[in-house]
DNA sequence: CGTAACATTGATTTCTGTCAATCCGAGTGG
DNA sequence: CCACTCGGATTGACAGAAATCAATGTTACG
């Protein structure tokens, strides 16, 4: 089922059956994006949000010179660009990581779904603002922790993402983006990433490799990252 | 009228003058909340939201030692915490900075609400997507800006979030806040942010005393910040 | 007058960005 | 099969930014 990663997982958004075959339903025009492909501009009005099936994609910024800061990373299950049903602009570009199945939802489709399930309307907006709670932990990795803390907690973070998806586990988990990009989540530059990874490396928390990311001390690394994932909001999960 | 600030300026949200009057009954047990003084905690659930009718309120994570990372700032007109609707629990803490004079929403109450007036769905999720959209740029100041263009797009963002609710203009707006309080805000340290302050105003950018900004070049304040209000959705604001 | 909270300044250390170079593996065309 | 190229990864040297530590100033207020 196309929703299962992300709708059906949270305990308290219990939906009918019908409500979630609506929503499923209202899902259209499937399709692989390529990696590295800009699905919406800054600015851009929209009709349409997109749900990420499978692959990486991100939002970003562009802040001085080349360097993006990505301001939030999406997994399979996510809504990538929800808020635009609210907002109807959109304020920063969505971009795949990685090859993307993705699928779109149109907004006067959602007005019409949401009209016919209230239920929906609770368990959208959530999504939305579990997106939020993850963008003040952001705010928070990157205005309080030095840079060896934001690494470590990005890669918790994104342990725990992809665990409630059932991908990778504590210890090691696949992650296809490059060094660049991690470091423009984690604000830093991509030497400077290196250089934490190295260091991260050489006391044998964690390493990064190849697209897979081994978590060799996952207590450690929730100590040196700040780490608590209460802000996932994961004891909605159904397990 | 309470709502004014808030909800009557945004024109998307033009609403039947039964909703307001609905949503402004619901509104209960107005009072003042004296400064510095902490509504709800990190992790607490909770039943009722809150809207802010006058003063500054904020919500922030404590970080390493006693440095706490403000995660947003409040300004009357604003819903405090009505991401706790959807969310139940509240992932980081909630505090006035000023005297505040505030209103509750009971969560059940809502509910109740957006059952008889649906278009006021759409006003308070935007409401929430609005301060998503502000913390997407704080992740984007943080990340990317230095020291110097942090303070300058903080004194900027406040600006305009002031002027919609006509406190101030584009030259001088009153800011009762501690130098300390919006170095946590722009993940400074009191004594840098003291020093950038200091910078600027011997640049005369801008001028921070007394709990009064002066913005003596908003045009090069504008470009030192990476200033485009675009995220703040001034565009549906009803002048 | 004394105290406390906030603001300011200086000296120093630590961290991070910048610039420049090298390395490496995957794909490509000769 | 072998240069060649290119995008990413890695390393080094250095400059610049920000935190830290320590003190002093300033104001409001009991």
């Amino acid at each position: 089922m196309l929703t299962d990663k992300f709708l059906i997982k949270r305990r308290r958004n219990r939906l009918s059956a019908e409500a979630i075959g609506a929503l499923e339903d209202a899902l259209e025009d499937v399709r692989v994006l390529p990696a590295r492909q800009t699905l919406t501009c800054e600015d851009e009005t929209v009709q349409a949000s997109t749900y990420l099936i499978d692959g990486f994609m991100c939002r970003y910024v562009d802040g001085r010179k080349g360097q993006r800061q990505l301001v939030a990373i999406h997994v399979a299950g996510d809504f990538v660009d929800l808020q635009s049903y609210p907002l109807e602009r959109i304020d920063h570009a969505v971009t795949s990581l990685t090859d993307a199945t993705i699928a779109s939802i149109r907004h006067d489709t959602l007005i019409g779904l949401m009209h016919r399930h209230p239920e929906l309307v609770r368990l959208l907006w959530f999504s939305t603002m579990l997106d939020a709670a993850i963008s003040r932990e952001w705010i928070f990795r990157l205005g309080n922790l030095p840079a060896l803390g934001r690494v470590a907690h990005f890669f918790c973070e994104t342990a725990t993402r992809l665990s409630i998806i059932d991908v990778g586990n504590e210890e090691v988990y696949p992650l296809p983006l490059t060094q660049a990009d991690i470091a423009g989540a984690c604000g830093l530059t991509p030497e400077h990433f290196n250089r934490v990874l190295r260091q991260l490396r050489e006391a044998d928390i964690m390493q990064f490799a190849d697209g897979v990311l081994h978590l060799r001390q996952p207590e450690q690394a929730k100590v040196i990252g700040h780490f608590d994932p209460g802000y996932l909001y994961i004891d909605d999960v159904i397990d």
